[in-house]
DNA sequence: ACCCTTGTTCGACAATAATCGAACAACGCC
DNA sequence: GGCGTTGTTCGATTATTGTCGAACAAGGGT
């Protein structure tokens, strides 16, 4: 089954805004920001794979990432421009604050 | 003792989008922003006053706004300029969205 | 002084969300 | 076929958050 990429417009903002609003998702969209697709293992932040799982999809189901099989990984990549598009100057701003303290 | 109302600067990304990332409180700052100064009296999103000054408190300790005391009303406003200035586009895309479905 | 209006605070409760280990699935490789 | 790698899903636990009614506090009338 593929994983369930929604529409950008069918989803309330408050689902995405909430989507960027943790900590981990966050560091995750800051890598995916710089460019290309990242492989789900890629992204070590301190949790188990379990919980990188769970994140890497309430970002995808936010709307905020895409994801295709490529071999045994993953390779997630943001929908940057859709969401600029949809939301212009939102992912700027949030990207613009520096690391958490 | 005066509610006290943080410099943004101090504030997470993370604490204002989780601050924006509810139905109600996205209500009340869409109201917030048509301008000027607004009873907490006059937000009513259907829940109680109890709820409604928890989520005017979730928004002044993210940041979204400041409170000042007029009688027995207390007058809340919008930090557009100061959000504007640190997040540049993030509440113009937020309030662009339509009222929730 | 009394009361009404306006908000806040205090538990309490319910719902949501983050986290983990373990079990499972799909793939590539030897 | 069997094994290691990479992720996902399940069930459980814990933490956080939204919600309410009731009690409280501060003001402004009359």
């Amino acid at each position: 089954m593929e994983p369930h990429e929604p529409d950008l417009t069918d989803i309330p903002v408050t689902i995405v805004l909430a989507a960027l609003a943790d900590d981990v998702r966050l560091q995750i969209v800051r890598a995916l920001a710089e460019g290309g697709e990242h492989a789900c293992g890629s992204f070590d932040f301190g949790v188990s794979k379990a919980t990188r799982s769970h994140h890497l999809k309430v970002l995808r189901e936010a709307g905020l990432t895409r994801t295709r099989a490529a071999g045994t990984s993953r390779l997630v990549r943001l929908r940057r421009d859709e969401l600029d598009r949809l939301y212009p100057g939102l992912l700027d701003a949030v990207l613009s604050t520096r690391t958490p303290a």
